[in-house]
DNA sequence: AAGGAATAGTTCACTGGTGAAATATAACGG
DNA sequence: CCGTTATATTTCACCAGTGAACTATTCCTT
């Protein structure tokens, strides 16, 4: 049932096997990004599986996490940046939320166009229980890593990050 | 417009924010799993703006090289495998890619459950046309990193699949 | 104060993916 | 052979996310 390294194999064979006829492939480069991809994914589906009982997928959670840390409350324009989701998808979510009790939904009083987003009692209490079991889970995932392998991680992966950015913004799409 | 940059950083003060209010959080592990799903998503997403216009999107592309690289044909099963998807998507993949005429379905005659998809020369004049200007963009994203940067990010993030995998054989979810 | 541009949120139609059940064929044990 | 079991593919109903168009409100400029 390992089912990502048998994953990868596959991956790395297929890589390899297109890599023979074209020759120009840059193979690492392209294994990296499949193994990014496959990796991400992979570590969301484990998220997912264990939020799933209790309702959420991994966007819901991202946006209580983000009501839990937000006092005031918040709108969902500002939602939006923190669970980096379109205005669209905040909508649903906020539904979502609300109709399961979570948050709550207001009217601003300043700016009649804004919502205000609270988090209700039973919001808290979920996100204190669901979260402490979520901790030994993400732990693992790096759990063979030096705490220098991590800082280089991260590191290397801000580092593609930002060699995306200069692309997107030197590269108009043709 | 430089989005993931400004992504992270939201990102990063909102981890920030519920690590001050969560003290037992292990915020460089959050830190990292939300690195590598903005950053996988983000290159993701390039790929699939490049591959749009031609009518496909990385799941379909991915499949098209596989039957690029198979020169007497795959199935379905075989495919899922190396396109890392479900026999039900590839069952639309195949649909798309036939309709598109740049795949051909045939009953296999030994097994007749199976049935066999070969890439059509329509097919191939696609491949060898969209593939080379892929290839800047792929190692754009790790320009700024050193040969010895790529092997060590392609080495931790193997440990981290082979993590998730005894995560998961260890833990068949509470 | 009026008209137009900008902003916040929602609705709608669509794409892409999933799990469960259905269908067809093959393989196996007696 | 025959019934059971396993395998390959498809269909169906659903979930999650997106871009474009719409509504309502506020801001800005004169």
């Amino acid at each position: 049932m390992s089912n990502l390294r048998e994953g990868l194999s596959r991956m790395d064979a297929g890589i390899a096997r297109v890599g023979e006829m074209i020759p120009e492939a840059p193979q690492q480069e392209v294994r990296l990004t499949r193994l990014l991809l496959l990796v991400g994914g992979t570590l969301l589906g484990e998220v997912e599986a264990y939020l799933k009982p209790h309702g959420l997928n991994d966007s819901d959670f991202r946006t209580l996490m983000a009501l839990y840390s937000s006092p005031d409350g918040a709108t969902p324009s500002e939602l939006c940046g923190f669970a980096q989701q379109g205005a669209t998808n905040m909508t649903r979510i906020g539904n979502a939320l609300v109709k399961a009790g979570l948050a709550a939904r207001s009217h601003s009083a300043e700016d009649r166009r804004r919502i205000l987003l609270n988090i209700t009692p039973t919001g808290k209490r979920l996100v204190r229980k669901i979260l402490p079991p979520l901790f030994p889970r993400v732990l693992g995932a790096y759990a063979s890593l030096s705490a220098g392998d991590k800082r280089t991680l991260e590191r290397l992966l801000r580092q593609v990050a930002l060699n995306i950015d200069s692309l997107q913004s030197s590269d108009p799409s043709p």
